[in-house]
Order: C-alpha cells, then structure tokens, then sequence
DNA sequence: CCGATACGCAACGGTCCCGTTTCGTAAACC
DNA sequence: GGTTTACGAAACGGGACCGTTGCGTATCGG
C-alpha cells in the first residue's frame, strides 16, 4: 500500500498496454476509413496493421463485432461551437463539417458504415447511430427547430424534411456530384439553395 | 442449308442453356440486392442459389468482376412515361419511381451499389454509372432545365444542386429516414418542400 | 448412331482467415 | 529472485472459397 491505491485492486503480473490497444483501434478505424465493410474486416488484417499479435486483440475482444463496436464508439461527431447569430450561419458550420470530414480517411468511417451496413449488424449500427450519428443528427434539428422558432424558417416546415433536404444534398454531393475535393463554398451554396427553394 | 443459316455459323455440339445463363444473372442480382457487396458475392454461392454448377459460370465469365458487369447491365433505368405538364408533376413521378425502388431487392442494387463500391471497382462502376445510373439523372436533369426554361423553376438555379437537393432528400430518407417503408406522399412532399424552400 | 459441346456434380490442391495453443521474452508485483 | 500476467511470433486444425479437372449424362447437328 505504498502509492496507487485507488481502491480498484490492482490486478498482479504486466498490466495490457495501452498503447496496443490504441494501435489496435486505430488500425481498424483506418481500415473502415478506407472503404472496408465491416465483414471485410479480418482479424489478422488488423494485427498486421497494428503490428500486434493475435493473442493481444482475442485477449481483449471476444470477436470482432465487439471491436467494431468499440472502434466506432471511440468516434465523436466534432461539434462546432455554433454562434447562434442567424439559422443560415449555423446550417453553414454544421454542414461544412460535412464537406470537411468527408476528405479525411478516417472521419470518412462514419458515413461508410452508415451506409453500407446498415442492415446486417444490428446491434453494432444501434450503438453507432446512438454514438457517432445522433449528435450530429440533434445539431442540425436544434438548429432547423431554432430557426422554425425564431421566423427565420417557414412556421410549417416538416423538420425532417428540412434534414433530409440540407444532409441529403451533402450527402448527394460527396457520393456522385463532380469528381474531386468537394468545393470550399459547397456548404453555403447548398444551404442557399435549400432556404430559398428552387422556384422562383 | 435448311434452316436458320443467318451467316453466323452455329458451331456444333450442345448448344448454351439461355436458361442457365439467366438464373445465374438473376442469382446474382439477388444477391447484391439482400445488400452483399460485391467484394462478398461468391462464385459458389451464385452458382448454388442458380440451381448451376460453378463450370456453367466459368464457361461463360473468366472472374466475378466480368459477371457482375453483366449482370449489372441488365438493370435498365425504369423510365415512366412524363406527363410533362408541370415540371412539379414530372419530379414527382421521378421521385416516386425512386421510392418505388427503395423497396424492390432487386432494384435496391442500384443504390446499394452505388453507395458501396464506387472506388474499389473502377471498371465495374465506370460500366454500371452508364447504364443504370446516367439514365435517371438525365432525365431529372432534363425535367430541371425545362423547368429553368419554362420560368418554373429560378433562373439562377444550379442544375447539380437541384439535383443534389431532390435526390439527395429521397436518398436521405431511404437510409436514415423513420423506419419502415417510405410514405406514399414522400415524393410529393420532398418535391414541394425543394420548390418552396425552407425560408418563408 | 456418332461426334461435339454443355450440363450438374464431386473432387482436387491452394489460399485466406478463423480461433486456439505454445513459446520465449517483457514488465509489473511481492 | 520469484510469481504472475501480457507481449509478439509462429504454428495448428478447420472452414470457406478459389479456379480447375474428371465424370456420367443430356442435347444439339450430321
């Protein structure tokens, strides 16, 4: 009883490294980022990655769902700090975090996993929404439900279809607009068409 | 010189079974379309969901790239007639058929293609974006630029980003709208919700 | 009937990955 | 030093699928 005694019995012998198991996360969010499905994944794949045995990731997860699970839930949406000036500016930021993270490898995992395995991992895509998806989801309709509020919005506007119409065209955009990095302004434009519709 | 002689030679022996070669396609559209990727699609599974033996499908494909090309190909763009009186009517009898799809496995491939494979298979894709994809964008682009035309739609507007907003919206609900099927008003409702915008 | 080709089926050796075990070494505690 | 647990590496038997081959049968033209 010397030092570090928290309470929580410090279990004998080497404790697990941290820094494989960071290693191991890691090597699964990169591969997911660079387009892998979930049943792609293999075990060994990961551990090659990680430069890690075997025995340290079974050790530590009993099959890879849970590692999937674990890996996912280390994802945090980035949430801007919104200035609440008016509805468009703030559709502007959430949305052009949008257009940003679908550049990066590994923020790209969220929406791949999104959309591909929706169906086949039920359990796993419950955690993940709960996780990765539903605050961004809450942003944007406290932004959308401010805006119906403050006048800014029309006063029967659907919420959702608000959402689908904002997410959906990013969403569009990143899948099948034009080739290449999407453009700098793509939020604002994106949020100007939606707020101002398309007819005259 | 009987019969049948149309210049090409029939070459002897027992001729290819059309019905073989179908149940194969068929086989493996049902396939993509319960939501398999195609890096999973099996030559084995498609051989024994056909009712085939795997010879009858190397006979005819060197490797399941080749397959998958044709059979994609076979997925024609449902093209409804439009009535062309409005544009507001011709977007909503092509969204429509969009949300009709989302619930047909066998038309499902189209997305779930779209969706998941867009950078792993370059050549798959190249093929597949010609004949099933390019056909229904055409025809939403079409509708939009009548629209531009005609002073129904904003002069100013974007054709990408109308598209973007239109699609985009059904695409949304499809993945991550409420559960369950689609509305039956949801290409009307998406529809007008785009036109008007979600400003006053 | 005969030759030729396609058919479904079963088997082959090869590769990848599974999940487990063994081994020698490393890092914490007493 | 001694005990205990974790580590990376290697090997295991097992399963899925690969692409190929051989077999007996079926279906065409001549």
């Amino acid at each position: 009883m010397t030092i570090q005694e928290t309470g929580t019995a410090r279990p004998a012998g080497r404790p697990r490294s941290e820094k494989a198991e960071r290693a191991i996360i890691e090597a699964t969010l990169d591969l997911i980022g660079e387009g892998m499905g979930v049943s792609e994944l293999s075990i060994e794949a990961i551990a090659s990655k990680a430069g890690v045995g075997k025995t340290t990731i079974y050790r530590r997860w009993s099959n890879k769902e849970d590692l999937v699970v674990d890996a996912l839930a280390t994802l945090k949406a980035p949430m801007p700090r919104l200035r609440g000036t008016s509805v468009r500016d703030d559709l502007i930021v959430l949305l052009d975090v949008m257009r940003a993270e679908a550049g990066q490898p590994r923020s790209r995992c969220v929406m791949n996993i999104a959309m591909s395995e929706a169906d086949r991992y039920p359990r796993l895509m419950e955690r993940f929404m709960k996780r990765a998806v539903e605050p961004r989801r809450a942003a944007l309709r406290a932004v959308i439900e401010r805006g119906i509020a403050s006048g800014e919005l029309r006063a029967d506007l659907d919420v959702d279809m608000g959402m689908a119409l904002l997410s959906g065209a990013m969403l569009w955009h990143t899948k099948w607009g034009p080739e290449g990095e999407l453009a700098a302004d793509l939020a604002e434009r994106v949020v100007d068409a939606a707020l101002s519709g398309l007819a005259p």
